[in-house]
DNA sequence: CAAATAGTGTCTATAAGACATTATTGG
DNA sequence: CCAATAATGTCTTATAGACACTATTTG
């Protein structure tokens, strides 16, 4: 009856070079073996509470990533997706800062663009677009991309970042206005950083936002 | 190293005096056999071509709705949902008119209101709440009411069940407004609806967006 | 004709965008 | 002092809400 072969699989997102990166390993077992494809892999009946815990194990394991934000982004499943048969992956997707990645990430993975992605096996690549898409889309209302920037940022880089994953320019002045409205950053006292210019003020995610959103009503939408 | 449990529920909702209802089947196996439960059932590998397509055979099967909105809302998995082991659920949301419901519905179902839920078994208490909030949300920037709503209903009708859903009032005026800018409503030539005072244009859904919706930038905010 | 409900016109309030201005650094 | 960037002030524009008014029915 229960034939459904049911595994958990990871988006990992992050910036590099101003464009979103997706993380990738080669599989080590067929199907696809030698494929890149996402970080996934089966269920611990004994080790993994539930999906989210499975997903931080493979994510600790395969990619040494240990508390990026993760979230359960839909489940892909039917008979067509896999050789084997029948199968269902529990999808998620995790964001976390370029910094983390380069100081975690282990020899077998790769950071590649998410835009011109092909060549994935099963449905891999409607996975990944499916996260791209659902990021970019809470981007606009919510505090998702802060999880992209390091520890300590700016504004202005911040708003790079909200810039990039939505593809359009944002207004200044609405921008500051929103990081006021979400309440989600704070500031770090006599923290500034200077390449040219003015010192910017740098900021850090407020504790109880790092792996939680903060939500607004109201799009950012684009503008000089 | 699969022993996982691989289901599909769907959380079946429709408005009935006024208040939404979810649809209920007494269980009529272990565990929890009697008990009233989310619709629900294992995938059929060779009859289902995935998970969307088991929860609406089950819909058919089940409840004897043919062709509602459904959509995917998320998977439920872990050790402790299930005392026969590890498990994922696959949820899936449906809306329907309580028309459909009423003429369609087979008498092992029944509708109970969301709020006060309580005393269902596994974790289904929590996939109602989810699916609520996730249309209630959703509500805000889409046609999604509209699936809850009879094939010919009046604007100030269809505003009641965003009312109803939202819970608070909403600005007539704005409404009009939002239902030009969705523009996924059509009149239907020469029919009105007369209960008392001005008969009301009829409309319905057009046929491009019976199982999709019309989303918007803007929310629908409370007012008068 | 009064009451009720549908539908619209229009003013006001609010929030976002444009743009200018000030602030503060390095060269 | 000039160029560059940060941060803020302020005017304009767009959109939502309030409210009144017209339209059309029933009793």
């Amino acid at each position: 009856m229960n034939s459904v072969i049911c595994t958990v699989d990871v988006v990992l997102l992050t910036l590099k070079n101003n464009a979103l990166h997706v993380a990738l390993i080669k599989r080590d077992r067929e199907p696809f073996a030698g494929t890149l494809a996402l970080p996934g892999g089966f269920v611990h009946a004994e080790e993994d509470r539930d999906d989210l815990d499975a997903a931080s194990r493979i994510l600790r394991d395969k990619a040494g990533i240990s508390s990026p934000y993760l979230e359960q982004l839909g489940t892909f499943a039917g008979a067509a997706r896999d050789p084997r048969g029948w199968s269902a992956s529990i999808a998620h997707y995790a964001l976390v800062p370029e910094a983390v990645i380069v100081k975690a990430l282990s020899p077998a993975v790769q950071l590649v663009p998410v835009d011109g992605l092909k060549g994935l096996p099963f449905d891999h690549q409607l996975i990944v677009e499916t996260a791209v898409t659902r990021v970019r889309s809470k981007s606009t209302y919510s505090s998702l991309p802060a999880h992209l920037a390091g520890e300590q940022f700016t504004i202005p880089q911040l708003q790079k970042i909200y810039e990039l994953l939505m593809g359009e320019p944002i207004n200044k002045v609405s921008f500051y206005r929103k990081m006021t409205e979400l309440a989600m950053i704070e500031e770090v006292p006599d923290a500034f950083e200077t390449t040219r210019g003015k010192p910017a003020q740098l900021y850090r995610l407020k504790k109880e936002f790092r792996s939680v959103l903060s939500m607004t009503d109201r799009a950012l939408n684009a503008g000089k």
